[in-house]
DNA sequence: AAATATAGTGATAATGATTATCCACAGAAA
DNA sequence: TTTCTGTGGATAATCATTATCACTATATTT
């Protein structure tokens, strides 16, 4: 990521560090405050706007998938910057990555390995319409 | 939906019809806005706020779903009230309900099949986790 | 049909996550 | 050192959605 930061241009500071550090290696998709809230630990001046930003970059280069939600802040996943499904706890909110082998069996195959009771998904795929791809 | 809402004790008013009516006809997979536009062209007095509880309340008695997106308002489907995937353009936001067969050719036949342009896509699972299940 | 109880409506304030703004500061380049 | 541009910090602004609350409409009961 670091590499990635210089190459496009941008430099390298403590605070974008810590965020950088943060994303890189937490495995519970953690939101904003969370992140915020350890980066207060060593930089406590740091700002939560400065957090916003770096995540913001970050996401631009590619190198940090968010999880948007209406309801709730969104969620963001540096060991995986790349598309993949997710499982979803509706009560506290916790989210881990499943394996799972085809479509059919996978709501089946997810439940089972995971210990979630499913309820329900949603699969969305995004791209430019035809509209879209003509301008 | 009009016999839901009565099994479950409410009321059918006018302003309810009406978004129900909308719901449950159109294709689009509207937003709130869109909704409370056409409404407004029969009941000019109706507020915003009731489409909104109106919408919330079909919601929880699963007659509509919803797409909740963190940097965009909701869009609802009163169609097909059960989780399907969905082809979203990111730059005019059009959403169509595409058809496929595997999930392995999924995102390739849904590119063929749409004329979209698939860039990245979401697949998320709800449910409740191993500790919540437990309370 | 009138009265009553209560759910629903409308207008607006409040909320909360995210973004924009703006100024001061830091680090690289000259 | 001076300059120039990128970045950080603090806070205001934004925008969709929800909460609030007084008023109204609806369905039921008498």
């Amino acid at each position: 990521m670091v590499a990635a930061l210089k190459a496009q241009g941008h430099r390298i500071t403590p605070q974008r560090l810590a965020v950088l550090k943060i994303l890189a290696n937490s495995e519970n998709h953690p939101e904003v405050e969370w992140i915020y809230r350890k980066i207060k630990k060593d930089f406590p001046t740091t700002s939560l706007a400065t957090v916003y930003k770096t995540i913001h970059l970050l996401k631009e280069m590619r190198e940090v998938i968010e999880l948007g939600f209406a309801d709730r802040g969104s969620r963001y996943d540096g060991n995986k910057p790349y598309p993949h499904p997710h499982i979803i706890c509706t009560s506290c909110g916790a989210i881990v990555d499943p394996e799972f082998s085809s479509m059919d069996q996978m709501a089946r195959e997810i439940a089972e390995k995971s210990g979630y009771a499913i309820t329900h998904h949603r699969l969305d795929f995004f791209g430019l319409c035809p509209e879209c791809r003509k301008k």
